[in-house]
DNA sequence: TCCTAATTGAAAATGATTTCTGATTATAGC
DNA sequence: GCTATAATCAGAAATCATTTTCAATTAGGA
């Protein structure tokens, strides 16, 4: 199997296609967020040239099957997506550099918790990012 | 002081015009997110007309000095601005009705002393917005 | 009241994302 | 391996929330 995503894809029968696994590639290499016009532009670096729907179109279907995770800059209206190695949905995202570390920490159940008792809802599901400067964007 | 807003505005040296009160009156009115759109819609329903840059504007402008919160819709790529009534800033929104009710618990000291301790990194912000079905959209 | 800077409206611009169309390509079945 | 076919693709054009521009108006201090 020349590529770790070969598999994956097939077994989601998502055809596998030179574009979609370069998109998963570049984004597996990086621990970072990146917009879909930067994974196109490093697609372009590669020489796996593409054109700017089909990496959007990949992207989101990437993510509506779990194999990314999809965000919201909160201030600029992009979308940001990420290659999770793990299966931890909680993010430090450094405002600086971009990269992104997980955090252990998950008030969720809490959260569930609260909701249910003294607001008598139910949580379907939540968003949480943390923004701030990692150790490396501190000291530099 | 006809207006609860007119000395609010007038502290933070933002003229204190017909449209900037009509828009703070609206989003006081409901405890729901509104897009720019909808509070446009709004106003002119109160026949205080106004064009929608100017809607976009105030919202921009009293979110930025902290009198409205601005969130972004996760999926759809809008806007979304609420008028708090307390400071806390971390909410219930029934995907349902769209109608915010706050959180009590915030693990963001939690978080906080997490990020300091295990990453070396500093908070600068966060987001966290819990997405459910509120007791009356349950019940209906 | 007058002056000046802030605010506004209307139209045009922006820019990320999506749609459309007609090729191209991966893969299942032979 | 070969073929059929359904998925995927590129490029151009469309979409649409939001922003900018700029001239006209207005609020609030002098």
């Amino acid at each position: 199997m020349a590529n770790q995503f070969d598999a994956l894809l097939r077994r989601l029968s998502l055809k596998v296609t030179p574009k979609r696994l370069a998109i998963l590639e570049i984004l597996a290499a990086e621990p970072i967020y990146l917009t879909p016009e930067e994974v196109w532009t490093r697609m372009k670096r590669k020489s796996t040239r593409a054109g700017l729907p089909t990496v959007y179109r990949n992207l989101e279907e990437l993510s509506a099957c779990g194999i990314l995770i999809k965000i919201v800059h909160p201030d600029r209206r992009l979308y940001y997506y990420f290659c999770p190695n793990d299966h931890h949905h909680h993010h430090f995202v450094c405002i600086s550099c971009r990269k992104v570390e997980d955090l252990n920490f998950c008030g969720l159940d809490s959260i569930d918790r609260e909701v249910r008792k003294s607001l008598k809802g139910a949580v379907v599901s939540h968003l949480m990012q943390v923004y701030g400067r990692c150790k490396e964007c501190l000291a530099g």
